[in-house]
RNA sequence: GCCGAUGUGGCGAAAUGGCAGACGCAACGGACUUAAAAUCCGUUGGGCUUAAAAGGCCCGUGCCGGUUCGAGUCCGGCCAUCGGCACCA
């Protein structure tokens, strides 16, 4: 392609001005403590999901939230706010080991270059970070603070009795390695052979894993956990105080899926026919557990199911079923998970031999194993009510069970109760005949308790988070074993460095690559180290935290900072870094917990104390329930043992929307439609990048690129460049002559105090593209002007300067300052100057259209119903027809209904 | 199946219950130019009426209904697309 001439000089203006900005430190945040931190300026912390640093480079869906949170970081330095924008590297993971793997390039080395890439980039489009603060997960500086919030959360508890961790040394009872929050468990977890790792369930998506998408099967294996399931119901109850997107909440509120119900027990019923060796065992073991969260339906129990893999069912199998049995346990066994979902509409099962006493009706039912009962949800037992489930009914139907309907549905028919699910009223139930569902419910969980056989309960589909990894490039756990036992390294052993490894590949086998390394594996004469790796997820659980105090030696984040940093917004001090005019009536648009409030100059704030944390975090929503769940709760550990001062992370939260290709197809390689933002950038600049990725359309919206509309913004730009400077003689760019000290006219006024009104607004609301729009009709209203006032542009520039930070920092300089933009103040507006002293009211009879009128904005009601009634449009269209009602809107409309 | 989001010109979109389509793209016409590009100015939802223009009339925000003087906006019911969950008892 032939060097096209540039609208302007875009590859000379936004170099010099990256470089200023680096050289000066232009964006640098002080810490408290800092000789030039300012106490009196309110702190906002605005946060970036931090990237992988992947071999590939920035997409153009990276810098889509980058541009929206940098413009909002640059805006709130124009309103005085001490403003925290930090960038880093979420370096550990999978494709620089597998790099590693096929080119033996130790994953430090792939790392180093891919980061250094995206930096380059990154300060290509001229975000303003403070490049002091920034973290690589990889470091051994960083990484031994996520070793020592390992060993934080490995030394603590969760006191049910306080409902927060504490310090295990609190913990009363004899074991306690059965309570840390850290424990080692053999449980079935998911198995990647191809990755030759296990997976947090998070990371298994249709049965195949996240990454690479190979199959992951079913494995017993012995693994480090994180007790999470022990804040399910604070991480679900601490949503309602975000403002996060509701759609948002309720992906996390589902992914913990809190179910309320009842346990209750059912007695195995002695059967003669057990072998003499399990005669014994059942003594000692004689009741079946199970969860429901329809108690009321306890009548309508006529056969239970345990799930293959329960322990009890090896104790309770008739001799004479034990073939049936063990041969169906080892096919399921054998099914991955893909093709246990597959074939669930398919149910299957065998009969134990077994019974049980249903308590209250003293009924023996048959126990029966099938694998749509599973192991990790509840008891891993059930009890069968086909009469008002789905899948009992339609597994009782095919091993012919008997089904009691127990609950009478509205206008039905206590037969054609059967498969009705919802609410109704109880019947067949003697002790709650009559009753409605929720009563019902109440009552015969009031009942099993009196009786002993059952008690209230809340279950969580939340997992405990499987924590540890086969592979290479991930933090090494701070532990180490001896006689069988894992025990905790000091504070003071940190970091633990991994070895440097000649062969990174996977053993295929549950142990780690670490295991190779035998000198780094013998930690002494008598114990060995962990040889499993943290996951991925673990530096990003913590990150915003270090941003606040990156080269803090001492601890993982200094008080002061943490204070500073992730408090919540104090109103006053925010108040005073308002600006003095620009007062309106709130509009409280877009409040999404109804607590949040609009305050006069529309900056937004909540009426109650926000529980503080990061004021504004932008991300993309795949991470919605793997990073958000996992770093809330590392968050909320930290906040329970007394490291951090508010208990949420993250209170403002915004999910960008993806960006398709221009052929509205997701971008892929396969499909060759990826935008590379560096040949943008090489075309149209850095500053009409960003301008085009916030002007597509809203931030949270899913919209395909365009390559034409990037020429539109590029246009733009240059209409700003040209409405204050032009081509001389020798094509050189020098100041137009049309630039003046001179006033604005009251057109120029109104437009200019409309724009900065509209600009403000949009930023506060991230609606960037209709602040772009507004901009643009005020560069229109400007272009041709035969004086343009100095005034009028120095504010201009200020208002574009955070979507466009490079070309305004150069005009003004051109126009002559004073001094840099970015040390200036945002404008306000003057509500006075954007009133209109006419307006068009529009003339309606019966809704519909029929003409216009110009009245002065004072005109009375009775003024703006005579000048309808005397429009002669209006009475043509009236012809005489009675007026029944006549609607006055004050500067407005009328709309006259008659006939 | 359950839950959620979204449906507006040729395209991206905008619109505190008050003139639907701001702003931009594309298209078309004009100015400038030897010419083109760039730039500037103008037209541009659909249909009917008209020789033409001006003007006028009708229709139009996925579909059906409701509330209202007035609905893209509020309410009820559908349909479509996208996303999440998916035997969670």
């Amino acid at each position: 392609m032939s060097e096209r001439r540039k609208p302007y000089p875009f590859d000379f203006i936004e170099p010099k001005w990256q470089k200023i900005w680096d050289e000066k430190r232009s964006f640098h945040a002080p810490n408290p403590g800092e000789s030039n931190f300012d106490a009196a300026k309110p702190k906002f912390y605005v946060l970036d999901m931090f990237p992988y640093p992947s071999g590939a480079g920035l997409h153009v869906g990276h810098p889509e939230g980058y541009t929206a949170t940098d413009i909002v970081a640059r805006y709130k330095r124009f309103r005085g706010f001490n403003v925290l924008h930090p960038m880093g590297w979420d370096a550990f993971g999978l494709p620089a080991e597998q790099y590693a793997i096929k080119t033996g390039q130790h994953p430090a080395l792939t790392t180093r270059d891919n980061v250094a890439k995206f930096k380059s980039q990154l300060k290509r489009i001229g975000f303003s970070y403070d490049w002091r603060r920034e973290v690589n997960t990889t470091d051994p500086r960083y990484y031994k603070w996520t070793q020592w919030i390992f060993l934080k959360i490995y030394n603590s508890w969760f006191n049910p009795e306080t409902g927060k961790a504490e310090p295990v040394t609190t913990y009363q009872g004899e074991d306690p390695d059965r309570v840390r929050l850290a424990y080692v468990a053999e449980v079935p977890v998911n198995w990647c052979p191809q990755l030759g790792t296990v997976l947090a369930n998070e990371e298994v998506v249709d049965g195949k894993s996240e990454v690479g998408g190979f199959p992951v099967e079913r494995k017993p294996m012995r693994q480090w956990m994180l007790r999470i399931t022990a804040y399910a119901e604070r991480l679900i109850k601490d949503l309602d105080g975000l403002e996060w997107s509701e759609s948002l909440k309720l992906l996390q509120r589902n992914w913990i899926g809190r179910s309320e119900g009842a346990e209750i027990d059912f007695k195995v019923a002695q059967v003669s026919n057990l072998p003499i060796e399990k005669q014994g065992k059942l003594e000692t073991c004689p009741t079946i557990r199970v969860f429901s969260t329809r108690p009321d339906t306890l009548y309508g129990a006529t056969y239970m199911v345990l799930a293959p893999e329960h322990s009890l069912v090896d104790l309770i199998v008739t001799e004479e079923q034990w073939p049936e049995v063990r041969a169906y346990r080892e096919r399921t066994s054998r099914k991955s998970d893909l093709e246990r979902t597959e074939l669930s509409k398919d149910k299957t099962g065998v009969f134990t031999g077994a019974y049980a006493i249903n308590p209250v009706t003293n009924q023996k039912i048959p126990i029966w194993v099938a694998d749509y009962v599973l192991l990790g949800y509840g008891t891993g037992a059930i009890m069968g009510v086909p009469g008002h489930d789905e899948r009992d009914l339609e597994f009782a139907r095919k091993f012919n069970l008997p089904i009691i309907p127990v609950v009478q549905g509205p206008y039905l028919t206590p037969e054609q109760s059967i498969g009705y699910v919802g609410d109704g009223t109880a019947i067949n139930s003697p002790i709650i005949d009559g009753l409605p569902t929720p009563e019902a419910k109440r009552k015969i969980v009031e009942w099993l308790s009196q009786n002993g056989v059952g008690q209230p309960n809340i279950n969580y589909k939340l997992r405990d988070w499987l924590f540890s990894r086969q592979r290479y490039w991930g933090e090494p756990f701070p532990v180490v074993w001896q006689d069988g036992q894992h025990r905790a390294l000091d504070e003071t052993e940190l970091p633990v460095v991994p070895p440097s490894l000649e062969d990174y590949k996977p053993t295929g086998t549950a142990e780690p690559p670490l295991a190779k390394a035998k000198e780094w594996v013998r930690y002494s004469n008598k114990a060995t180290r962990e040889t499993n790796v943290m996951p991925q997820w673990a530096g990003s659980c913590w990150y915003y935290l270090r941003f606040c105090d990156p080269h803090n030696e001492n601890r993982f984040v200094g008080e002061t900072a943490e204070q500073y940093w992730m408090a919540g917004t104090n109103d006053e001090n925010a108040a005073s870094a308002r600006p003095t005019a620009g007062r309106r009536i709130a509009k409280g648009k877009k409040a999404p917990n109804g607590t949040a409030e609009t305050s006069p100059s529309g900056i937004r704030h909540s009426a109650s104390p926000k529980s503080g944390g990061v004021d504004l975090y932008v991300g993309g929503v795949e991470h919605a329930v793997l990073h958000l769940l996992y770093a809330r709760f590392w968050h909320k550990v930290l906040f329970d043992l007394g490291y951090l001062s508010t208990p949420e992370p993250f209170q403002r939260l915004i999910n960008q929307g993806v960006i398709l290709g221009e052929d509205n197809q997701k971008m892929s390689k396969s499909r060759g439609n990826i935008v590379n933002p560096d040949d943008v950038i090489a075309e149209y600049g850095a500053d009409a990048f960003r301008c085009y990725e916030m002007f597509m359309g809203p931030l949270e919206q899913m919209k395909p690129w365009s390559m034409r509309g990037v020429e539109g913004v590029s246009r733009f730009l240059a209409r700003v460049w040209r409405l204050m400077m032009r081509e001389n003689q020798e094509g050189k760019w020098e100041l137009s002559p049309a630039v003046q000290d001179a006033e604005l006219t009251r057109s120029q006024q109104k437009v200019l105090h409309a724009t900065i009104k509209k600009v403000t607004d949009d930023i506060e609301t991230l609606s960037f593209n209709t602040a772009i729009s507004q901009m643009m009709i005020f560069v229109n209203a400007f272009t041709n002007a035969e004086v343009v006032p100095l005034t009028a542009m120095r504010t201009f520039l200020v208002l574009l300067n955070p979507l466009a930070p490079h070309i305004t920092s150069e005009l003004w300089q051109l126009i002559g300052g004073p001094g840099e933009i970015t040390e200036q103040k945002w404008p306000s507006y003057d509500e006075d100057l954007l009133a209109e002293e006419e307006v068009e009211i529009v003339l309606q009879v019966n809704g519909k259209v029929k003409g216009h009128v110009t009245m002065s904005t004072k005109a009375t009601e009775n003024e703006l119903e005579t000048a309808a009634m005397e429009h002669p449009k209006i009475k043509e269209t009236l012809g005489g027809k009675p007026v029944r009602k006549i609607v006055v809107v004050p500067k407005k409309l009328v709309n006259i209904v008659a006939g």
